[in-house]
DNA sequence: CCGTAAATGTCGTCG
DNA sequence: CGACGACGTTTACGG
C-alpha cells in the first residue's frame, strides 16, 4: 500500500471535525474545494461529509460506505478516504477549530407513511377510484420490463394497466407507455388500456398520457386513507 | 403566530448538537423517528439535518432551507423548523450530550469536472468520434420539448440528432426518441437519425436504441479530453 | 450482483 | 416561479 499513515477502523462512533481544510475527490468526476472552514462528519461506517454552513442536506463532498479512511501524519494534516471502486476523497486540514467523538448507538431508523407503496395499496383496495366496477387482477404486475403497479379488468371484461405516482410527470407516461405495448403484445391481456394515476399530474405529462390515450387520475390521499379498512390497519 | 418559543433568526454560524431525541415531519410526507441518540445540525440558514452513525449522506431526517427554527422552552426542550409550504419538522430534545456553535462564512463553493456539459463541449469539437465527415448544426438545438444535446448533418446531408450521457439508459433513449419524433415533423430536418453517445451503455438501453434504429456509441472520456484543444482550455 | 423504479429526491438552468 | 433535465444522484427492492 502506498504511503504510510493510521488506517481507521471500525469505531463504534461519529466525529465531529470543525476545520479550515481543502477538500479533492476523484472518482466519478473530479471535484475540488477550496480552502476554507467546514463541518466534517466522520460515521462509525468511515463515510465522511464535508458540510458547509448552508446549501441544503447535500455535503459539498462526501464518500459513501464502505470506504477506509487514513490519517496521514504529513503537515497539513491529510485524511484520504478510499473506496473499493477507487474513488479517492482527499482533505487537507490546515487548522482544527473543534473536534469531538460521540456514541450514539444503531438508530431503530425511520417510519414513513405516504409514499407510493401506500397509494398503491389504498388504490387497490378502491378501485371505483379509477373506474366504477373494476376488479383487480394483480398488484406488481410483473413484465420483461418491470412491474406494472396494478393490473384490473373493467366490466366490459378489458384489461386496464395502472400506473401510480405521488408526482406525475413525463417518465412516469413513459414507463406506463412501455408497459402498455408489451402487455398489448400479449394476445390474452390484450387489449390493455392506460390508466395514469397520481395525487398531481403535471400538465404536461397529461398532455403527453392523453395524446397517447392514457386516461389520467388525481388522486386524494387523504379521502382514500379516510375511507380504507387499511387506512386505520396500515399505520 | 401560535405558541410561545424563542424564533432563532441568521446566525452566520452553524450549530450542532448531539442529544437523545425524537422526530417527526409532516409534510410531503409524514415520517417518525423514535427516541434514539443524533447528531443535529443547524446552519446559518436555518435548514435543520438530523443525522444516525450510519447511512450514507441523506439525514434520516431534515428541514430544507429557506425555513424558520423555534426553540420551545418546554420539557422536553422541544424545536420545531416550519417553512412556507407548510411543512413542520418537531424534534423533542430528551437530553444532550453536546451543543455547540461555529462560525464557518461563506463557501467559495465546488469546482468539476468530467459531467456532461463538458463531454457535450469535446464532443462538438470532435464528431468524426460519431461519424466521418460530420458537421455542426447547432449545441442544444432548441425544440418545443427541450433542447437537442447536438444537432449534426452527415456527408450526404442527413441530419443526426445526438443525445449525450455519462451513462446511458433507458431514460436518455426515451429522451432521444420523443426529440427525433418531433424532429422528423419538420419538413426541413427530416428525416433525422439519432446517435445516443455515453461513457457507458446498459444493455438494455442499447437494445431498446437499436430496436428503434438509434446508434449507440461509447465515449472515451480521458481520450477526447486528450486530444482536444478545449480539454487544454477548460480546465 | 444487476436492473428497475422511487425519492420529503436535490440542484442548476432557462423561460 | 414553474418546467425540465442532470446528478459522484442515493436508496430500496426483486431476480
Amino acid at each position: 500500500m502506498p504511503g504510510g499513515g493510521r488506517v481507521t477502523g471500525y469505531r463504534a462512533s461519529v466525529r465531529i471535525v470543525v476545520a479550515r481544510c481543502t477538500v479533492n475527490y476523484v472518482g466519478r468526476l473530479t471535484a475540488h474545494l477550496p480552502e476554507a472552514d467546514r463541518v466534517i462528519i466522520v460515521k462509525a461506517d468511515g463515510s465522511v461529509l464535508v458540510h458547509a454552513d448552508g446549501g441544503s442536506y447535500k455535503p459539498l463532498n462526501w464518500m459513501s460506505p464502505p470506504c477506509t479512511l487514513r490519517e496521514m501524519e504529513s503537515d497539513p494534516l491529510t485524511w484520504e478516504v478510499t473506496n473499493k471502486a477507487g474513488e479517492r476523497l482527499v482533505i487537507c486540514i490546515h487548522a482544527i477549530s473543534h473536534d469531538s467523538e460521540h456514541t450514539l448507538g444503531i438508530d431503530p431508523g425511520l417510519v414513513k407513511d405516504g409514499v407510493e407503496s401506500h397509494l398503491q395499496a389504498l388504490l387497490a383496495e378502491q378501485l371505483d377510484v379509477l373506474g366504477i366496477g373494476y376488479s383487480l387482477v394483480r398488484r406488481e404486475y410483473p413484465t420483461a420490463i418491470g412491474p406494472v403497479d396494478l393490473l384490473c379488468r373493467a366490466l366490459d371484461g378489458l384489461h386496464v394497466a395502472v400506473e401510480i405516482k405521488r408526482r406525475g410527470e413525463i417518465d412516469g407516461v413513459e414507463q406506463l407507455t412501455r408497459y402498455l405495448e408489451l402487455l398489448n403484445r400479449d394476445p390474452l391481456l390484450a387489449p390493455v388500456e392506460g390508466v395514469f394515476a397520481a395525487q398531481e399530474i403535471k400538465p404536461q405529462a397529461r398532455t403527453l398520457a392523453e395524446d397517447r390515450g392514457i386516461r389520467c387520475v388525481v388522486l386524494d390521499y387523504e379521502e382514500l386513507r379516510g375511507t380504507s379498512d387499511v387506512g386505520s390497519r396500515l399505520f
